[in-house]
DNA sequence: ACTAACATTCAAGTCAACTTTAAGCTCAAG
DNA sequence: CTTGAGCTTAAAGTTGACTTGAATGTTAGT
């Protein structure tokens, strides 16, 4: 078992974090000392793990809230579905992504080569330039 | 010269927002009606989208504020940089992205295979299955 | 002149995910 | 048995980008 500030330290957030992930219900200490402070074991760790990792794939902490409320164990079909929907999400957002930096790059380019001439770019022209972007 | 309703609707944000640029020291309006409405022309459109623009590229508000603040035209060496940074965020956003993306997929592809013998899943079980993802 | 749609200002509220603060306990070590 | 690091609670503050509300003024059309 072991206290708040060991088990922050392992998965590399603040403790408060920690309890605060305990006002939402998402994670419940498995015990208390007898002076009150919260103790934690293996599994509780594991579970703040899956926390992060459903952060990492776009969950709220409110979405983990209501999929961890299945009692115990997990429905396939209610997970499977927010899989898939964060699965979509994510191609999206990926896609997004790359035409930004597509243009980004284009931009770069037509930076270098029309302001070496001149030195000073008006904003009419910064905008002509992104021009060929409203298409998104 | 258009008024702050219309101006909102061509670049499709709310007029609210309009107002809160000029607040922080974004957008002025070009000039004010006799009454005290902000009138808008072209350029100030221009600016809106340039804004905007700025936005998708990962520029805070107060990046754009600090960059728009070189009275007029941009400086050559200050832009590039900007945009070489953006640029390099943006390919670590979309390689984390992916990864996180090909984590989902292997995922789903345990899930289907494993779900189908029992019906419920454990805790500590999903944390395996994402174990192979702590390499990020 | 009336009216509906639109605008004004300023202050306060919203959202998500925390962090910070304050005032006071607990625990392990020496 | 004292000290200092670490913990407790509840409430309030933070960030960024807005939105909403309230009370009031303006404009264009009939």
């Amino acid at each position: 078992m072991m206290r708040i500030g060991e088990l922050a330290k392992a998965v590399g957030v603040n403790s408060s974090a920690i309890r605060y992930y305990e006002d939402l219900g998402l994670l419940t200490a498995t015990t208390r000392s007898a002076g009150g402070y919260r103790l934690f074991d293996q599994a509780a760790l594991q579970r703040l793990q899956l926390i992060q990792f459903g952060q990492r794939l776009g969950f709220t902490l409110d979405d983990m809230q209501s999929l961890f409320s299945q009692t115990e164990g997990w429905d396939h079909d209610d997970v499977m579905d927010r899989l898939n929907q964060k699965i979509a999400e994510s191609e999206t957002m990926i896609a997004a992504l790359q035409q930004t930096h597509k243009t980004m790059l284009a931009l770069r380019n037509k930076l270098e080569t029309t302001w070496d001439q001149g030195d000073c770019l008006q904003t009419d022209e910064l905008a002509a330039l992104i021009g060929s972007n409203k298409k998104d």
